[in-house]
RNA sequence: GGUGGGGUACCGAAGUGGCCAAACGGGGCAGACUGUAAAUCUGCUGGCUCUGCCUUCGAAGGUUCGAAUCCUUCCCCCACCA
């Protein structure tokens, strides 16, 4: 089957539609959870798919380092690999590019940087990330780029961008086109709306199956995240998915799907989990906290999910207290059904075209705090 | 009964005349986390009318300008020997 994105609603500047890839359909707006080293880390993956993902993120950089995408590839590709028969979305790696800046060395024909694991080199190029994005047999590849640092002054993000875009020029002609697979091209350009329109004008020239906001929420502030955003998806094509990087808070995401984005992934609701921080529609809920030895209430009365159906917050502030693994898992859980849950509210509402409604009444609800004390 | 070792903050444990309200761990309390080098990181953790004062290093007394640190007596714990 052709990879392909269907617009299906339009409300406002968001829109509800659907992905088809060789793995199976993405409704969206969707949230993809992070799968760096092919794991959700502390869930199975049947568990992430009862929470009502679609889709992951798997990371080239940390699969070429361990156990390596030629093996991945030889046992049978990454969706085997890990048992997950769902599509996948592969980061290209640009983004360690930025994380591991001390290790780093860049230059127009890739980066050299060495292993975080242990120190050996190693070296990614366009030409090379496209290559293990398809040894890992990623639904989605990502083009490979440079996520500029913020802040940077305009010169520099320029230049950052400017790079990123030959690369991402060297990725499409890398890429090797099948039916059901896609690649995605990633608009840089920091917070200036002119880079933004230059970065993404130029992709477009290229023509890729998707387009991707990177090099936001690094710093910037929600407001000017958005206000790029703003700048930024008028000059993508409208019967494209787009994609913003690495976000984010729930509030970010609503944000963004109102100015028409539909694809997100974050790190949020796994890592937070495996901190004690729970998401619920009424805010945050730190489970380390004292006050919840005691209370036999569910994580949130109102969710579906195993957690907040079997468990009590006494019984994960225990957990929590104890170092015991069940406490972050079962917390991820919960995070990962709340994602994906607001995730299907907005794409119900988008489909009765009341997501503004839907937005105001997210802001009312969680901003309105926890449940009351018992 | 004898010999030796020891009693320090919530716990463990440094410190053996002034730079000690007392290192360091743990625990506790709170905060952070946005394309995952993160089950990680940061702060606080005697009291107060808080650029200072008060109380605290088993108890009481003493030496000294000054004591958790030196002296005396007492109480308690541990090990080995009887």
């Amino acid at each position: 089957m052709k990879f392909e994105y269907q617009k299906l609603v339009q409300d406002g500047a968001a829109r509800r539609g659907k992905i088809t890839t060789a793995h199976g359909e993405i409704d969206t707006p969707t949230f993809m959870p992070v799968g760096t080293a092919a794991t959700v880390k502390g869930m199975l993956p049947e568990q992430v798919a009862e929470t009502g993902a679609q889709i992951l993120l798997g990371n080239t950089y940390h699969l070429m380092l361990r156990p390596g995408a030629e093996r991945v590839a030889a046992l049978g590709g990454l969706h085997q690999f890990m048992n997950w028969d769902k599509p996948i979305l592969t980061d290209s790696g640009g983004f360690q590019v930025m994380s591991l800046s001390k290790l780093r060395k860049i230059t127009e024909e890739g980066v050299t940087f060495q292993s975080h694991v242990d120190g050996s080199r190693h070296h990614l190029s366009p030409e090379r990330s496209m290559e293990i994005q398809y040894l890992l047999d990623a639904d989605i590849s990502m083009a490979f780029d440079e996520c500029t640092p913020f802040p940077s002054d305009e010169k520099t993000a320029a230049e950052s961008m400017r790079l990123s875009m030959r690369w991402a020029q060297r990725s499409k002609d890398a890429f090797k086109q099948r039916d059901g697979y896609g690649l995605f091209g990633i608009v840089q350009g920091s917070i200036y709306p002119e880079l933004r329109a230059e970065s993404a004008e130029a992709l477009k020239a290229i023509g890729f199956d998707g387009y991707a906001i990177g090099g936001l929420a690094v710093g910037e502030g929600q407001e000017l995240m958005f206000q790029t955003l703003e700048k930024t998806i008028p000059h993508l094509p409208g019967d494209r998915p787009r994609y913003l990087m690495g976000v984010g808070k729930p509030s970010d995401l609503v944000g963004a799907v109102l100015r028409g984005v539909d694809m997100f992934d974050c790190v949020l609701p796994t890592r937070s989990g495996r901190t004690a921080q729970a998401f619920t529609r009424r805010g945050t809920i730190n489970f380390m906290n004292a006050r919840h030895a005691d209370d036999p209430r569910p994580l949130d009365p109102d969710c579906t999910c195993y957690t907040c159906r079997k468990t009590s917050r006494a019984y994960i502030n225990h957990l929590l207290k104890c170092d015991e693994m069940l406490g972050p898992m079962l917390i991820t859980r919960h995070n990962l059904h709340y994602y994906q849950e607001l995730m299907t509210g907005m794409r119900d509402a988008i489909g009765a075209g009341r997501l503004e409604l839907f937005a105001a009444e997210f802001h009312a609800q969680y901003e309105g705090g926890d449940i009351p004390e018992i």
